[in-house]
RNA sequence: GGAACCGUAGCUCAGCUGGGAUGAGCGUUCGCCUCACACGCGAGAGGUCACGAGUUCGAGCCUCGUCGGUUCCACCA
């Protein structure tokens, strides 16, 4: 039956060639089926300029787990892949692939720029779906999108008219965050603030006397970090109840170099004990002095151009750039003597997050999205539930940013990206928003109009994302079908950027949430729980550990031990745990498979009846019963923390149930049956729960370990053509064995005991041993006695003998008190009995400390009225335990006394 | 300045609505190449659950405080 396995797995080849037969069969495509329910995840898109990195790899497993559970369960799963055009990265990316060829923007100018970034994303915006598809994921590859794609264009469109339509989107002349390298503005978002040591200048500007002079005297003396900004300064500002400036609100000073007089203004802005109590008022630098200054009405003088040089209206710095400037008005306020000291002074410097360029605070016309009624609904979605958050304390953090929410910044000075469907009529400037250039101005009848230059904020269009990709604006079956999608996989970093723009656009243009659940996960770090990050060349390739130890125990390691929304560091030596597991399960399968009987024979057509009959074979032994009703628990256990998100919780009961206790306790037990064969019926009864466990159990790593799942289960059996499309596996009533389950632990305890009693006195594995037992429950034990073989493989005990009197016990045994019962080991000349007195003492000292504990429980009124019955129940069960194993160890000690 | 998270075995982390620390992987000690697997098997050692107080019959889990670490938000000139 099927192929020979190797003796390791080796996922090289293997990967590939499963990949592309599931691409083939097209089991990723789901298309509308009234008769099933839908299941579906939006990718987060990545850029693509991206390489595969280990986010990308942990968010793309925890959805690929996600989809493929769903999709064995039943569900009519769509995995809804595709890109995202990422304006500014690709933008600045390109731009420097030209700079090499010494080629600017400009040279090339707009229409061609965008013919070369469409050519590029031709060559490699391939490369990331690709590098997706090496990680096993489950995509429905046909209906791949891309945010500047036909359809996405036109929901962008659609908002953009919709909303200016109603006022939500606007132009304003607002202070923005510039990046002068970048040549663009950028969302408050995309800020990134670092802590830089600069200086502190203190200065002082002299006073207009009442004569309209110079005041060679009186000065005001005020702090700041960016001297050259006073080219722009329209004001300076006190408190209102500063005592020490009251009387010179009103009156002016004077302003150097630009030779301004400047009013000196009282606004509760000002910190009275920061500094001097004074603040030079830029209002076309600063944010907060744009608030200022409007308060005040005063005038905003731009000094900068868009390279952050200094315009004509700085005077004799004109043409400067800003640092350069800095330095020479520093050192002209000195010989001026206003300049009073210089301190060192470390503060927060805001830079762009995707060059790391300072940001200048400008003046700009710029477009804006209205953001306090589009936040609303977003905000009742997640408080009232309707909306879940993993782990909750996202929400905390969700409505942080959405209590001190500002408009949001989307006109970029890009090339790349949506252009702005706004028109400027050539005759008169009229504005006009539409989807399409308007033919007619309406205001002066003209007939010629130019497009708005600027490009969207990237998060616009993928804002859109989960509906625009299903179709919008069109009124589509899979919209209908498939919106709202079930879960959003997506890292706690760009909750702002990105999660909180979906929700208020799923409700704007939806009118309904675009999923009902997010699942948050972390960073992954280096093993010195770093960023990994290019610059400092920390990073791991996923692809070379995909490479060398295959995608699934890339995946494996990604998903275990992490809790949602926590950082997670990356190991190799978990990498490399991960991958000997799956080896380990490719052994036990290699096991199953050589002993099964050869096709064709007798032994075979009786168990592929029993297999195919769908009930459990009469001939079952205890341990099958054990390990079918265990592998039922699993089964029930790592669904529901599955249906829970809780991925990691899941797939590590299924890895301790598949080594533990299948390999190495089962296997073990049930070779004694399969070499023997003798008793064909109860080879096979053996031979079908290998099977059945083994089956169910892939199935149940296949969400995690898909590859190596698929290669052996389509090994070892013929009847379904692939894992990926059989059914997931339910709880049943008939696998459940509750006393064999408690049976066999039993037999687990006593096998344990007599291997530590034989390690710790170092029998050697040749010397024959005895195993005597002395049983309250003759009957479980007596079921074993026919499994004599199964004791000489684990404890090495060749005589192994099961009894169920005292009689024939040789004297000076050594007694092993197990819970349900006394086992003797005749090791006497072995055993140090002062020792084993001790050890038994203490046990019956902590014994009776668990007794006492169990007593004041039960005794408790308010635990007897408060617990579940089931807790109380549990906990007499434990005391009746107690009490039985203190009585056998003090039998025990009164032997052992008696030597 | 505001907020969140973390502090459990040598290391990295799990521990569900408070009820025996069964913790897991790696590392470590001892013994095993037992005919699925040395990417393995068996047996161990190793923890005052950061510290202090409180609530409770009972706290790793709840409350408050202290110390140490990380992160997010806002940004004071």
């Amino acid at each position: 039956m099927g192929r020979e396995l190797a003796k390791t797995y080796d996922p090289q080849g293997i990967e590939e060639r499963i990949y592309k037969n599931w691409e083939e069969k097209k089991y990723f495509h789901a298309e509308v089926d009234r008769s099933r329910k839908p299941f579906t995840i939006v990718i987060p898109p990545p850029n693509i300029t991206g390489q595969l990195h280990m986010g990308h790899a942990l968010d793309n497993t925890m959805q690929d787990i996600l989809i493929r559970f769903k999709r064995m369960q039943g569900y009519n799963a769509l995995w809804q892949p595709g890109t995202d055009h990422a304006s500014i990265a690709t933008e600045v990316r390109i731009i420097n692939n030209l700079k090499e060829q010494g080629i600017s923007k400009q040279d090339l100018g707009r229409e061609k720029f965008l013919e070369y970034c469409w050519d590029w994303r031709k060559e490699y915006g391939g490369r990331i779906v690709n590098q997706l598809k090496k990680l096993g994921s489950s995509c429905d590859w046909d209906r791949e999108r891309f945010t500047m794609d036909e359809g996405c264009n036109k929901a962008v469109t659609e908002v953009f008219v919709k909303m200016h339509k109603k006022g939500w989107i606007y132009k304003g002349s607002r202070i923005i965050n510039w990046c002068p390298v970048c040549n663009t503005s950028i969302s408050d978002a995309e800020v990134q603030y670092e802590e830089q040591a600069g200086h502190f200048w203190h200065i002082k500007y002299p006073l207009i006397e009442e004569d309209g002079s110079i005041s060679k005297t009186t000065f005001l003396e005020f702090a700041t970090t960016r001297p050259e900004t006073m080219l722009g300064d329209t004001a300076v500002a006190v408190h209102p109840e500063d005592e020490r400036y009251a009387a010179l609100v009103g009156r002016k000073v004077w302003l150097p170099f630009v030779d301004r007089q400047i009013p000196i203004v009282a606004d509760e802005y000002v910190d009275r004990e920061f500094g001097t109590g004074v603040v030079k008022i830029t209002p076309a630098h600063d944010p907060n002095d744009f608030e200022v200054g409007k308060r005040h009405g005063l005038p905003e003088i731009n000094i900068m151009n868009d390279d952050a040089t200094i315009n004509e209206n700085g005077g004799k710095f004109c043409g400067m750039d800003r640092y350069e400037a800095r330095a020479q008005i520093v050192r002209e306020l000195d010989e001026m003597g206003l300049l009073v000291r210089i301190e060192d002074y470390t503060h927060n410097v805001g830079t762009h997050d995707r060059c790391g360029t300072t940001v200048e605070p400008l003046i700009k016309q710029q477009w804006f999205v209205k953001m306090d009624e589009l936040i609303k609904p977003a905000v009742k979605a997640v408080k009232e539930g309707d909306i879940q958050l993993i782990p909750p304390r996202m929400e905390k953090i969700y409505y942080n940013w959405t209590d001190n929410i500002r408009d949001w910044c989307i006109s970029r000075q890009l090339w790349w990206g949506h252009r702005i469907p706004a028109y400027y009529c050539d005759e008169c400037g009229e504005v006009v928003v539409a989807k399409e250039m308007p033919e007619v101005c309406p205001k002066c009848g003209g007939r010629h109009f130019t497009q708005d230059p600027d490009t969207l904020d990237t998060w616009f269009s993928s804002a859109l994302w989960p509906f625009s990709t299903l179709g919008w604006p069109e009124k589509t079956e899979d919209l209908d079908y498939f919106y709202p999608t079930n879960v959003l996989v997506t890292g706690y970093d760009i909750i702002f950027f990105w999660v909180i723009r979906m929700i208020f656009s799923g409700f704007e243009q939806m009118g309904e949430k675009p999923f009902e659940t997010v699942l948050f996960h972390g960073l992954v770090r280096d093993d010195q729980g770093r960023k990994m990050s290019k610059s400092l060349g920390n990073g791991i390739d996923p692809l070379e550990i995909i490479a060398q130890y295959g995608a699934d125990a890339l995946r494996l390691t990604l998903i275990t031990g992490n809790a949602p929304g926590n950082d997670m560091r990356f190991y190799m030596s978990r990498v490399v745990a991960s991958r000997n597991f799956a080896n380990k399960v490719w052994n036990a399968s290699r096991f199953i498979m050589m002993n099964m009987p050869d096709e064709g024979s007798e032994a075979m057509a009786r168990l592929e009846a029993l297999l195919a009959a769908d009930g459990v074979p009469a001939a079952l032994a205890p341990e099958d019963k054990w390990i079918l009703s265990r592998f039922n628990t699993v089964v029930r256990e790592a669904t529901d923390n599955m249906e829970k998100f809780e991925l990691g919780i899941a797939v590590q009961k299924v890895y301790d149930f598949i080594w533990d206790e299948f390999c190495d306790w089962y296997i073990e037990m049930v070779k004694p049956r399969l070499y023997n064969t003798d008793d064909e019926d109860k080879r096979s009864a053996a031979l079908w729960t290998l099977q059945t466990v083994l089956r169910g159990s892939l199935k149940l790593l296949h969400p995690y370990m898909p590859f190596i799942t698929e290669e052996i289960f389509t090994t070892i059996q013929s009847e379904e053509e692939s894992i990926m499309i059989s059914s997931w596996p339910v709880y049943r009533e008939d696998y459940s064995f509750p006393h064999e389950e408690e049976a066999i632990g039993h037999i687990k305890e006593a096998v344990r005991a007599v291997r530590a009693a034989r390690a710790e006195r170092q029998v050697a594995p040749s010397r024959k041993a005895r195993v005597y037992v002395v049983s309250e429950e003759e009957k479980i034990l007596s079921e074993f006695e026919e499994n004599r073989l199964f004791f000489d493989t684990l404890a090495s005990a060749s005589e192994t003998v099961l009894q169920s009197s005292k009689d024939g016990v040789p004297e000076g045994s050594l007694s092993l008190v197990l819970s349900f019962a006394t086992i003797y080991l005749p090791l006497a000349d072995l055993m140090d009995v002062a020792a084993e007195i001790a050890r038994l003492e203490k046990e019956v000292k902590r014994l009776g400390g668990e007794l006492r504990r169990s007593a004041g429980m039960l005794s408790n009124e308010k635990f007897l009225a408060k617990a579940p019955q089931a807790k109380v129940d549990a906990e007499r069960e434990k005391q009746r335990g107690y009490e039985a194993q203190l009585k056998g160890v003090e039998e025990a000690l009164a032997q052992l006394k008696a030597l």
